[in-house]
Formats: C-alpha cells, structure tokens, sequence
DNA sequence: TTAATGACCTATC
DNA sequence: CGATAGGCCATTA
C-alpha cells in the first residue's frame, strides 16, 4: 500500500459538484504535508475514469497548467456539468464549493 | 543507497 | 499584486 492508494481513495470519494485542495487531500490522506506527493500521485493518474482529478484544485482553487486530462478549459468544462461554480477571475470558488469532508461538515 | 524530480504551500522582496 | 526562494515528502532512476 503505497500513499498514491490512500490518495487516490480520497480523491474518489469528493463528491459531484465539490473540490478539494492538494493539501485538503493530503491531510486526508494522512498527512498534511503531502501536497506534493498528491500532485505527483494525480500526475500518474493510473485510472482517470475512477479517478476525478478535475476536482482536486491547488490553494488558489486553479488547476495545473500542465493539466494532462485535456487542459485546463476540459477541467472548468466538468466542473461547470457538476455544478461548481467559478469567480470572474476564472478559479474555482473554493469559499462556496470547497470539500469540508462527510464528517467534518457536508 | 544516493541523487534528482514534481499537477504544492507559505512567506518574503 | 506579481515574482522568487525555501521547505516538505514519497516515488523513480
């Protein structure tokens, strides 16, 4: 079991129509200073179709712009069908859609 | 085993 | 506000 498992078990369970940061992610996955590795995780991607990386944003609620899942407009694009909403700015509202996790806070 | 890399985050100039 | 530097960790070669 390596960290990418745990990282991506929790980035499978975002919910439609949320995000989560590289950090919110990594302090989920168990520690809070993964955000690199759930970058590198996400970067290897070995399964995109259970694996919604579209939905994992960095600090400033932007995607990579190395974003290899078809750019960056491909990332907005499935996020706007879920339901997240953006700022003029272009990033994702991460004030409003940001994943506060199901025990946390839905 | 050592060295290098990376889809990050925070602080500072 | 924009750009730069440093720190942190796991994975890969």
């Amino acid at each position: 079991m390596t960290v990418f498992e745990r990282i991506y078990a929790i980035v499978r369970q975002i919910p439609p129509g949320r995000v989560a940061t590289y950090g919110q992610v990594a302090m989920l996955a168990g520690n809070p200073r993964w955000a690199r590795v759930v970058g590198y995780a996400l970067h290897q991607n070995p399964d995109p179709d259970t694996i919604p990386c579209h939905r994992v944003v960095n600090r400033q609620g932007r995607t990579a712009s190395a974003f290899a899942f078809g750019g960056e407009d491909m990332q907005r694009f499935l996020l706007e069908a879920e339901g997240v909403g953006f700022t003029p700015e272009g990033v994702v509202d991460l004030e409003k859609y940001i994943w506060h996790t199901d025990v946390d806070n839905r």
